[in-house]
DNA sequence: ATGAAAGCGCTAACAC
DNA sequence: GTGTTAGCGCTTTCAT
């Protein structure tokens, strides 16, 4: 049999109240009465329950990571970066894939609104997420990260593709380049449209016509 | 407030049997009655909470992915193969990296103990893993992948790398090459010792010898 | 075909 | 400085 709490009390002639505290520092504990909760905690092999932890405190300290993407080297290099943060801070990371997919998306964030997670981060894909308002339960923050999820306004991350698309063409530009091309993202992601602008803009704002044929669709998800 | 199922219960004139029944399928609940469970979760905007179902019912439905380089491709392709079949089980996958590190494999180790998971994948950091025959509680299965724990016997899927490298080597030797080095991965591994002695065994049951200057030493980890 | 209620293992308010 | 105990939200046995 697993080993609980109260078998760790009783074997050191204490209450469940002084082991719990023992291990959160919550109140005072004598030191002697730690140190043999503590010993007797290590002989027993015991480990608190993270479910009944979870279900009292209402906290999991566990933090959802959503991406379309888990082989792309960008969103691992968020994982990453997430991941070791959240160590950091005592918190573990659930790593979920919507693959593109919008229905995986829908199905993943059911399952972390069973308060699986503290929050959530999710890079969403492309698709009208007007759903949001009414899937996400408002009982956990949310951020979305890199792509902005259309129709539904909630806090974002995300780098400034307008401007960044922007600069490099006036870069080119004033370097005296006048037949200048892009090779988008796919179309319908947000960052996709925003370097197209971007580009388009500098094009325009310097005097330039926008040639269609300089303009190709790449594969590109980030 | 979050809505619980008595919440749902209440709402739809049943008790909290009938809503947990309905949502699990687990006895007959009337057509017309589950309709109406139904109804009321998808009006409250229900969900059951993770944390009191693990708790009751000792399972959590999540694994655990431990490796020791969370931005190695190799790594990366085995985490998405386990996230994609696990979720077509209804798993969820908790993935955290141990970063080389024993102390970090340890104290992630510690984490999966409190019944966190109900299995957990490891790719174990170089060294001796005596100390595992303690720490796993054995009271959620542990599979160990690509690296053997040194001094820990239990369950690994590990690739031939002995015969691999035998087999190379001996393909070479054929092909009438006698001068044939190697690149190894980094000392310590199970990986690199199997594949350099599958190299070294491969020359000499050829007749050839074995030259130091030949075997360099690579910087993988796989 | 459904309900009542115990109990999973913790935390924390209250008591002393 | 420590103990008692209610209760978190489910599942499931025992009733009916």
């Amino acid at each position: 049999m697993k080993v609980s709490m109260k078998d760790v009390a009783q074997r050191a002639g204490v209450s469940t109240a002084t082991v719990s505290h023992a291990i959160n520092k919550t109140r005072f504990v004598r030191a002697e009465t730690k140190k043999k909760v503590l010993k007797v905690m290590k002989d027993l092999n015991y480990y608190p329950n993270f479910a009944a932890r979870s279900l009292r405190t209402r906290k999991s300290n566990i933090i959802g990571l959503l991406v379309p993407d888990i082989s792309n080297f960008f969103f691992i290099s968020i994982a990453k970066g997430v991941e070791s943060t959240l160590k950091k801070y005592g918190y573990n990371l659930i790593f979920s894939n919507s693959n593109e997919n919008l229905e995986n998306e829908i199905e993943q964030i059911k399952i972390y609104n069973t308060q699986l997670v503290d929050g959530l981060i999710v890079a969403p894909v492309s698709a009208d997420h007007t759903f949001l308002n009414e899937l996400f339960s408002g009982y956990y923050p949310v951020v979305f990260i890199d792509r902005k999820p259309k129709g539904y306004k909630g806090d974002c991350v995300l780098g400034n593709n307008t401007k960044g698309a922007y600069d490099a063409v006036s870069m080119l530009i004033k370097k005296g380049h006048t037949k200048i091309g892009i090779i988008t993202g796919l179309p319908g992601l947000t960052t996709t449209e925003e370097r197209l602008n971007g580009y388009k803009k500098a094009l325009t704002d310097h005097g330039l016509k926008i040639n269609k044929n300089l303009i190709k669709v790449g594969d590109f998800r980030v």
